[in-house]
Formats: structure tokens, C-alpha cells, sequence
DNA sequence: GCGGGTCGAAATTTCGAAAATGTTGCCGTG
DNA sequence: CACGGCAACATTTTCGAAATTTCGACCCGC
């Protein structure tokens, strides 16, 4: 058989990450019992090898599982949202005050380089940057940027968390919508205020959050159950 | 065979309890290989049901895989042991907040009601109450009931797991000293602080917390190397 | 003696069949 | 007709052997 992983890459972290695209994308959707033998089918591994990676996504919260009754993509729920939106905010504010007392000229220049990349492509794209998969990209790296000099693996690994799951939230609610509130202003001066070490950055960035779960929330709220049945 | 385990509970999800004890009491060492072979002995379990439980560690920080080289129990460090204190405070300090701010009766009367049966055992127990399991799950438990109604679940959940990665340093400097200072003051004053609503309770568990991790330093410092080769 | 390549042993990763468990629908009884 | 037990089915969970990969020792040429 053609050897496509890469080296020191097993068979079930492809598998895995394949899965956790398909759930952030919803092409699985939220509450979608995961039955083995389709999804053996799709991703043609065997049975122990998806266990493996669905445990994984357990833990990262985008998968659960019930006793013996098999997993389930973690559902969705306004309540969720905002929890999650919450969170961010305050893990992203944490993050940022430290980058901008610990960041050197490296990360200065990064940001720069991150920001630039993005602002590109979103002068080529149009009004229509958001549902471009390669701009979702750069403007993760954008704020990934923005937060790296924090110093702190710990917040950093919880950070890259959070955001995946309030991704998928996005994703459903990009599909609702026809045009964004043009962004690029909004990072400028958030850029600005973080390279200068202006506090006033912390509730840029936190505004920038919030605003857009809200949109979220206009624009797919009404996909969301609000306070549906969970289970503990 | 006999039926041990509950309805609705997998082998795997028993192993993975006990794997977890096992990293958490340093039964397994921090930085330890772990083979298939002696852990299959171990838990008499198959490769397969391994595996899976070693993937859900993995991804909550216990265990770490290294491409197609295996298992470790994670390493630890003094700086992750900073990190991870910080991290702790920070969530600690919002979810009491939120705590504060919403706790109801019933939260007041479970609050009291954690804080008196550790209080017993404690005096049951005298100078060494430290090294008792049961009373180490009481106070758990006490400190949880003063979060619990933050009625935030992503909170609460970061929050759990961070205590467990901290659990570990804390067992280890438990075997390299013979006396613990007297914290029962500490609780009561912390708990009358949370109930009156004060919110200088948010400075006091922040302390009571850097103080735990202090002592740690101080007893088992030496243990931890200080910024060994670390992967990324 | 030293660097590089090769082969064998040891460990991990993958597989699909077999066992265990949960679920559904049927049947008989109250 | 409702209800509880039972049996057949569907699905998940577990197992250990087979395939793959890594690690270490040995050998060869320089």
C-alpha cells in the first residue's frame, strides 16, 4: 500500500484529525449518534483504531460518550455558547496581558507578518473572505500571534481548546448568513493598541470576541436548542 | 466471568480510573516509558483497551504519545508546576466570583456541610491528616462546593483538571515531609469570607493556593527538573 | 578508529472476528 | 387494552494475532 502519512504520524492522529475537521465543519452534525460501521466506512480504519481517536475527541469535549451506548457528537446550545464565549474572553484577555509584557521584537514582527498575510488575502477575496477556508486559517494565526509571547503553555493548550469548539458555532452560523461586518478595521486597532502595549487592547480584543458571538447568535441562534436535555 | 464492574461501565473506563491513580499517586513515575506488555500485566487487560484509555490521558495532559514511539507519563517540572498555578488561581478566583455572586441557600448549606466533615476527620486524624486519602477527597470536595454554583460547566471542568495535573506535585513533596502547617484556619476563614460574601475571599484562596504550591517548591523542589529537554 | 549502512529483536500499531451488552418488537398474561 | 417478560437483532466492546515501525548492535569500507 502507498505510504501517505508522514513519518512518526500513526494511522489513528490521521484518523483523528480528519474527525475532529468533520465535526468542527458539521459534515457530523451536533447530536449525530457516531456508528461504527459508517464510520469505518468513511475513514476505512478499523473498529479499535476510531475507538482511539474518539476517545480523544472525548476529552477535547467535541465528542462524548454514553456507558455503553456508543458516541455521540457533543451537542450544541445557546447556554454553551455563551459558557464557552465567556471563557474565551477571559483566557484570551489573560494571554494577551502577558504577551504584551513579555513579547520581544520577534513577536512584534510576527504579528506584523500575520497581520499582513491576512489583510492580503482579504483585499483579494472580496466581501466574501469569511467562508474562505485559507483566510479561517490566517486569521487564527493572526490571533495566535497576537498571544503567543504569553510564556504560558497551560493557558496557551486552553486557548487553542476553546477556540476550536466556539469554531464549530461559527461554521453553523456562516452558513445563515450572506455578508460579515467588515473586520479588517477592527484588527488594525487591535493590532495597534497591542504593539504599543496600550491596556485598552485587552478590551479591544475582548469586544472583538463578544461581537462576534453575537452575530453568531443573530444570525444560526435559532439552530441551537436552548435549554435541551443534557445529561450529566 | 464475574460481573465487577457497574452497568453502563466500560473496561476502558475502568482502566483509565486506575491509570489515572496510578499517574496522579506517582505509583507511575513522572517521565516513566510505558510499555503494553507490563501494563497488560498490570490491568489484565488487552493492547486495544489500553490503548484507548492511554489516548484519553493524552489528551488530558497525563500522558503524552510520541508519534510511533509510545507512551510516557508526562513529565513534570517546576515550571510547569508555576504554570500550572497560575492557571489554577486564575479560574479559582473567576469561578468563586461567579460563586459569590449566584450561590443560593442550598449552596451555603453544602458549603458548611463539606467544610464540617473535613473538619472532623481533621481532628480525628490530628498532625498527619494530610497523608489520608479519605480526608485528601474531603477537601477536594470543600473547595469544590465553594465553586460549584459559578454554573459555568466549562469552568468547572478546566478547573477539575487542572486540580488533578497539580494533585500529582502536591502527593510528591507529601513523601519528603513529616508536618504539615495547620490549614484548618485557613478554611474557616476563607469559608466565612465566601459566605458573608466579602470579596477579599478572592485574595484569600489565591494565597491559600501560592502558599500550597510554595511548600511544595520548598519540600520536593529538588525533585523536579528545572527546564529539562522538552519536546514540542 | 570512525562514520554509515544493514539486519534482527523488541515494541507499537492495526486489524477483524468473537464476546458482551443494549435495543426492539413480539407474545402471552392480567 | 396495557404491561411485563422474552427472544432476536443491532451495536458496541474486547481480544490477541499479524503487520509495521523503531531501536540497537554489528559489520564493512575508509
Amino acid at each position: 500500500m502507498e505510504q501517505i502519512r508522514q513519518k512518526g504520524e500513526t494511522r489513528a492522529s490521521d484518523v483523528l484529525q480528519r474527525l475532529r475537521d468533520d465535526i468542527l465543519t458539521c459534515e457530523l452534525k451536533p447530536g449525530e449518534k457516531l456508528r461504527f460501521e459508517s464510520l469505518r466506512d468513511r475513514y476505512e480504519v478499523s473498529f479499535s483504531t476510531l475507538r482511539e481517536a474518539l476517545a480523544r475527541l472525548v476529552a477535547e469535549n467535541l465528542v462524548t460518550s454514553e456507558g455503553q451506548r456508543g458516541f455521540v457528537v457533543a451537542p450544541v446550545s445557546i447556554e454553551d455558547l455563551i459558557d464557552l464565549t465567556n471563557a474565551r474572553v477571559l483566557l484570551e484577555r489573560e494571554n494577551l496581558r502577558l504577551s504584551m509584557e513579555k513579547g520581544d521584537e520577534a513577536w512584534e514582527a510576527d504579528i506584523l507578518s500575520a497581520y499582513y498575510r491576512m489583510d492580503r488575502l482579504q483585499s483579494r477575496l472580496g466581501e466574501h473572505y469569511y467562508f474562505d477556508a485559507k483566510w479561517a486559517r490566517l486569521h487564527g494565526q493572526f490571533h495566535y500571534a497576537l498571544v503567543r509571547a504569553s510564556g504560558s503553555r497551560v493557558y496557551l493548550e486552553m486557548r487553542e481548546k476553546l477556540f476550536e469548539r466556539a469554531h464549530r458555532y461559527r461554521r453553523m452560523s456562516s452558513q445563515f448568513r450572506t455578508q460579515w461586518r467588515p473586520k479588517d478595521v477592527e484588527h488594525k486597532s487591535i493590532m495597534d493598541a497591542v504593539l504599543d502595549r496600550e491596556p485598552v487592547a485587552l478590551d479591544l480584543i475582548e469586544r472583538h470576541i463578544r461581537e462576534t458571538t453575537d452575530n453568531v447568535i443573530e444570525f444560526a441562534g435559532h439552530l441551537f436548542p436552548s435549554e435541551e436535555a443534557r445529561t450529566a
